[in-house]
RNA sequence: GUGGGCGUGGCCUAGUUGGUUAGGGCACCUGGUUGUGGCCCAGGAGGUCGUGGGUUCAAGUCCCAUCGCCCACCCCA
């Protein structure tokens, strides 16, 4: 095999598209009674704007990003940043106070792709711009929740809190000098991450390192007084909402852009893979491109883990996609069926025929497979009469119906 | 970037201590009386055994290299 795709992209087959479907469809739905409206973002765009929002010491952008130099751009490996210039640039915060938006598409981070981490993969977003208040956090987190559970999928939602520029630099330097004092204990990593970012050290799974970290100062303890009263607000709103959670002090962001609330919906089915759905608060962000001061939440979801979930759970049998399968036994007969498929199609019908013409038996189990609701059976005898024999593939029921008259073959298969 | 595993027709796979035309299942095609599906039966098409070297009288089966894929770490959705 000569021709293939590249490591970490794959094709959607026509088996594996109604999955995709459902859950594309199922979102917009739910995204809709959260009345967001949806925008589309360009796939390209300048180096520079992942550099400033995600981080530029992130791995994210280190590394992972499918740049061309000499142009200075990039395919986007993530969607905050772009809807974020989208938005300042169309100073869409003078339409309204408060925009809800959601984005739906392909991201591309160079990594080594394993389960549930492909170098091409999709996500939902959903940002709301505007408002700071704690009931939006809860809100968001409640439309996750909702999709989620929509979706037959069993998840847990985590929360945390990380604090602002008031309050986290003070945490850092506390924990800091935490894990100074056990870094002999801490995993080669940690120690490394210790000076580029320690609070990833909070979550690392080495059972040594997440033993030391028990002991650690928690940020929940040193929130300052407007953050305390923000993440005890959200918690509130999560309840007034019946949204299950836990909190968890040790979970961390990978982007620089975060700050108070952080959440993620975990699943035990995926392997390490375990985050279908994280995000959190940004509000700095917009500022920080150029904007107005805007404070801002979101969260990303990520289609191909999700579709892995379900392609654990039972699928129910794919559906009829052919309404008519038109046999046609002779040239003359083709030639009929041909223009009569066109004209069924033109007034609504999915109908299909066999182009090449084979045997009965062999349309016929065409049919079958096609899972066509009817067949509509031409042959000579009918010709004479320009009438088909229409039968019914589930009760096997057969009747020989007029061609004179499309409405009255279409309410045929209609019912 | 670092580990581990695996590469046999479209898909899943059997292939003994290297030995005659590489088997099977699914899917596909054609039939099983004259124009009829899902079951069953028969027949058929489809494979340079990832690739390139090497060892050998002989390699899918051993050795080396190379490419590819998967899983895990890292990171993240």
């Amino acid at each position: 095999m000569k021709l293939k795709a590249l490591n970490g992209f794959k094709d959607t087959l026509p088996g594996e598209t109604p999955l995709w479907r459902r859950l594309e469809d199922l979102a917009r739905d739910v995204f809709a009674r959260f009345t967001f409206s949806e925008i589309r973002l360009p796939i390209l765009e300048k180096t520079d704007l992942f550099a400033r929002s995600i981080g530029a010491a992130t791995d994210i952008v280190e590394k992972e990003m499918y740049t061309f130099p000499e142009k200075q751009i990039t395919m986007r490996p993530e969607a905050t940043a772009s809807l974020l210039r989208a938005y300042i640039e169309h100073g869409l915060y003078v339409q309204k106070p408060v925009q809800r938006l959601f984005t739906i598409g392909p991201m591309f981070r160079h990594e080594r792709p394993q389960q549930g981490r492909l170098r091409q993969f999709h996500q939902m977003d959903a940002e709301i711009l505007g408002s700071a208040n704690p009931r939006v956090d809860a809100e968001l987190m409640a439309m996750g929740a909702m999709l989620l559970s929509e979706l037959g999928l069993t998840v847990s939602l985590e929360l945390n809190s990380l604090g602002c520029p008031v309050c986290r630099p003070g945490f850092r330097e506390g924990l800091l000098v935490f894990l100074a004092s056990r870094q002999e204990a801490l995993c080669d990593d940690c120690r490394r991450r210790m000076h580029t970012n320690p609070l990833r050290v909070l979550d690392c799974k080495n059972p040594a390192c997440r033993g030391i970290v028990e002991d650690a100062p928690s940020i929940q303890d040193h929130l300052c007084p407007d953050c305390r009263t923000h993440f005890v607000a959200v918690q509130d709103g999560l309840d007034q909402l019946g949204i299950v959670y836990s909190l968890n002090r040790f979970m961390v962001r990978g982007l620089d852009y975060y700050c108070r609330t952080t959440f993620e919906f975990i699943t035990a089915d995926l392997g390490s893979q375990s985050a279908v759905c994280a995000g959190g608060r940004y509000d700095g962000l917009v500022e920080e491109l150029g904007g107005p001061k805007t404070p801002g939440i979101g969260f990303a979801m990520g289609m191909e883990r999700l579709v892995l979930l379900l392609q654990k759970q039972q699928q129910p049998a794919a559906g009829a996609e052919v309404d008519l399968f038109i046999a046609g036994l002779g040239e003359a007969a083709s030639r009929l069926c041909f223009s009569l498929m066109h004209r069924l199609r033109q007034a609504g019908a999915r109908v299909m025929m066999d182009p090449d013409g084979r045997s009965l038996k062999s349309q016929m189990k065409q049919a079958d497979k096609a899972f066509a609701r009817f067949v509509l059976i031409l042959g000579d005898a009918e010709l004479e009469r320009n009438t088909g024999m229409l039968r019914d593939m589930t009760t096997q029921e057969q009747q020989e119906v007029s061609l004179g008259d499309t409405r009255m073959l279409l309410d045929a298969i209609a019912a």
